[in-house]
RNA sequence: GGUUGUGUAGCUCAGCUGGUUAGAGCGCGGCAUUCAUAAUGCCGAGGUCGGUGGUUCAAGUCCACCCACAACCA
C-alpha cells in the first residue's frame, strides 16, 4: 500500500457480528484491529469511512427467537441495541452500525441478484436434503446428527466427522436425527438456486492478483482455485428468516448472500443519513479510485475472497481493494469457551476495566499474520502497566510538575534538545508506515523504544537537581518542555490505539486539534493544564474479576 | 485423510532476499537514584533457534522426512 500525497478515500468494514448473542472478545479483537487502522487513516488526513452492521438473518436467529417466544424482529432489535452499546463502550469508531434486515439491504440484494441473473450466472438445480417432518423444515448440516458413514462414530454433525475428519453429505449419515425435534428426518427434494461460481475462475484469479491479500491467505485461496470450483447454493426454503428471492414465494436468500451486501447497505444508510445518497453510485462504480477494505477472521475467507468479489463485479459494482485476515483470540493459551469457564464477555470486561488497556494489548500483538492471538491475563497486566503507565505516562508525570509548580504552567520558548525531538519526528515516518501496513505490534514496539529514550533523556538531565541551584531556571524549563514535547509526540502516535487515554493527555497538553502531521511542530510558549494521572495500573483484583464471566 | 500455517531465552514475540560472538519487551538478579502513579537509569544471568538428515565455503534463515499444535475442506 503506497502513501499518496493526495487524500485517499477509503471505506472500511469489520465482519458483521451475528445477531443471536452478545459480543465476545473475539469480536472486539477484530473491531479493534479495524478501528486502529481507521483512526490512523483519519489522523493521517485520509477520508476514511468505517461501517458495520448486525448480520440478522438465518436459521439460528429464527430458532432462537422461537425458543424465546418472541419474533425474530424483536430478537434482532434487542441484540442490535446491545451490540451497538458494546462497540461504543470499546471506542470503536463506526461511522455507521446498521443491520442486514433493512430496506437498503433488501433493495441491494435484489439488485445484485437480478444483475447476476441477467448475466446468466444464476442456475437452478434439484437437490436432496434432509427434511424434518415434525418441524416442517429442511435441515442444515448443523441441525442433523448421526453416525459417520466413514468411520462409524456416533453423534456426528451433517457435514463432517470430528473423529475421522471425513466430509460427507448429510443425507449419507447413518441413522440421522433432527437436532431440533429429535425425530428422524426424511430425504426430500427441493429446487435450489445457485450462483455459477464455477464459470468465474479466471475472474477470481485476476481479482486475487490485483488485490491486497496476505500471502498465507493467497496460498489458501489458490489451493481452492486449483481444484474445480463448485457453484454456490444461495437459496433456502421456507421457513427461513431473510429476504424472499425475487419471483419466489417460498425461497429466501441464504444469509451469506445478503450478509456481505450489508456492507453496502450500511454505507448507503450512512450516506442517506447525511443527505449524500447521490454519492453511492459513484463510490461503487467499478473503476472508481476509492478503496474498499474488509477486515475478517480466517474462518470466513472464502465468502469474502471468492463469492463476494464475484457477486459485486458481475453486478457492475466495485469489488474490494483488499481483504485483511486475522486469527482468533485465545484466552490464557486455550480456546475461549463459555461452557468450560474460559471466557470473558465483552460487556463484563467493560464493567471492570477501561477498553484502552485491551486495545493496547491487542494492538501490541497484531501484525499481518493470521495466527491466533493469545490474551494471557498475567502478561496483559504486566505489559500494559509497564508500557503505558511506567513508561509513557511517566514521562509527563515526571516533567509536568516542574512546569506546573515553577513556571506557571508555561512551556519555554525553545527546546533544550531539539535534536532529540527531531529524532522522534523522523521515527514517526517509519511508524506511520507500520500503521499503514497493519504492523501494529511493530509500530508500538518502536513507540515504546522512543518512550524509553524520553525517560533516559530526563534521567540524564536531572532537572530535579538543577532546580535546586539558582540560575538554572530557564534550562530546567526547557528540559521539561522538551520532555513534554516528546510525550506529546508519543500521544499523537498512540492515539489510534488508546483514544481514551490520549484524550486525557491532550486535555493536559491543552491541545485538542492535532493530526499526525502536528508531530512536526513543537509545542512552545504555551500554557498547559495541571497534570493529573492519565492511566492507573491494572491490579490483581481486576484480573480476578475478569475471569469466568 | 487432504491442504495451509505455526514451533526461537521462564512468558509474549522480532529476525527481509542464507553470511561476523542469535535479538526485543515483560519477568528475574545486582547496583544507582528518588523528579515521577514504589515509577526511572545502568549492568547482568537465561536459548545446541521442535527433531533427524541433506544442499552450501556458510542455515532459525533453503530442501526432505518426522514430531507437536492450530485452522480450513464451500
Amino acid at each position: 500500500m503506497k502513501q499518496d500525497s493526495e487524500k485517499r478515500s477509503i471505506l472500511v468494514t469489520s465482519a458483521l457480528p451475528y445477531a443471536n448473542a452478545p459480543l465476545h472478545l473475539g469480536h472486539i479483537l477484530e473491531h479493534t484491529q479495524t478501528d486502529i487502522w481507521v483512526r490512523f487513516q483519519r489522523l493521517y488526513g485520509n477520508n476514511c469511512i468505517y461501517v458495520c452492521a448486525d448480520d440478522a438473518h438465518g436459521t439460528p436467529i429464527m430458532l432462537k427467537a422461537e425458543e424465546l417466544d418472541i419474533s425474530p424482529e424483536e430478537l434482532i432489535d434487542e441484540i442490535y441495541q446491545d451490540h451497538k452499546a458494546t462497540f461504543e463502550g470499546y471506542r470503536i469508531s463506526h461511522d455507521n452500525f446498521h443491520t442486514t434486515h433493512s430496506e437498503e439491504n433488501k433493495i441491494l440484494s435484489e439488485r445484485i441478484y437480478n444483475s447476476l441473473n441477467e448475466k446468466r450466472l444464476i442456475d437452478k438445480k434439484i437437490i436432496n436434503q434432509l427434511y424434518d417432518t415434525k418441524k416442517q423444515m429442511f435441515l442444515a448440516d448443523r441441525y442433523v446428527k448421526g453416525t459417520c458413514p466413514n468411520c462409524g462414530a456416533q453423534e456426528q454433525y451433517g457435514d463432517n466427522c470430528e473423529k475421522c475428519s471425513a466430509t460427507y453429505n448429510a443425507i449419507d449419515l447413518i441413522d440421522p436425527v433432527s437436532v431440533i425435534s429429535g425425530t428422524t428426518p426424511i430425504i426430500s427434494e427441493s429446487e435450489h438456486i445457485f450462483f455459477k461460481l464455477s464459470q468465474l475462475k479466471d475472474q477470481i484469479t485476476t481479482w486475487l492478483d490485483e488485490s491486497h491479500i496476505q500471502n498465507p491467505v493467497r496460498n489458501k485461496l489458490n489451493e481452492w482455485l486449483e481444484g474445480d470450483l463448485k457453484d454456490w447454493d444461495i437459496s433456502r426454503d421456507n421457513p427461513y428468516f431473510g429476504f424472499l428471492i425475487p419471483g419466489y414465494e417460498d425461497k429466501y436468500f441464504y444469509v451469506w448472500l445478503d450478509a456481505p451486501i450489508g456492507y453496502l447497505a450500511s454505507h448507503l444508510n450512512y450516506l442517506s443519513k447525511n443527505n449524500d445518497e447521490s454519492k453511492f453510485e459513484d463510490f461503487w462504480e467499478p473503476d472508481s479510485q476509492n478503496e474498499i477494505f474488509h477486515f475478517i477472521g480466517k474462518d470466513i475467507m472464502y465468502f469474502h475472497a471468492l463469492f463476494f468479489p464475484m457477486m459485486l463485479s458481475n453486478a457492475n459494482l466495485k469489488s474490494p481493494s483488499g481483504v485483511f485476515v486475522h486469527g482468533f483470540l485465545t484466552l490464557n493459551g486455550e480456546k475461549m469457551s463459555k461452557s468450560r469457564g474460559n471466557f470473558i464477555s465483552a460487556k463484563n470486561y467493560l464493567n471492570t476495566l477501561d477498553p484502552d488497556y485491551l486495545r493496547y494489548f491487542m494492538g501490541s500483538k497484531l501484525g499481518t499474520g493470521v495466527d491466533d492471538i493469545d490474551l494471557n491475563l498475567e502478561d496483559f497486566k504486566q505489559k500494559v502497566n509497564s508500557d503505558l503507565v511506567n513508561k509513557y505516562a511517566n514521562i509527563a508525570s515526571r516533567s509536568a510538575r516542574f512546569i506546573n509548580n515553577h513556571y506557571k504552567d508555561t512551556l519555554s520558548t525553545e527546546l533544550d534538545t531539539p535534536e532529540l525531538v527531531e529524532e522522534f519526528v523522523e521515527a514517526s515516518i517509519k511508524i506511520s508506515e507500520s500503521y499503514e501496513n497493519l504492523e501494529f505490534s511493530k509500530a508500538l514496539r518502536e513507540i515504546m523504544s522512543l518512550a524509553d529514550k524520553a525517560n533516559q533523556y530526563i534521567e540524564s538531565k536531572e532537572p530535579w537537581i538543577l532546580i535546586k541551584k539558582e540560575g538554572n531556571e530557564e534550562q530546567v524549563q526547557s528540559i521539561c518542555t522538551t520532555a513534554i514535547n516528546l510525550f506529546r509526540i508519543l500521544t499523537i502516535m498512540l492515539s489510534p490505539v488508546i483514544p481514551g487515554f490520549t484524550q486525557v493527555a491532550k486535555d493536559f497538553l491543552n491541545e485538542q486539534e492535532t493530526n499526525w502531521h502536528s508531530i512536526n511542530d513543537p509545542l512552545l510558549s504555551k500554557k498547559v493544564n495541571k497534570f493529573k494521572p492519565i492511566i492507573t495500573r491494572i491490579d490483581e483484583n481486576h484480573i480476578n474479576n475478569l475471569m469466568g464471566n
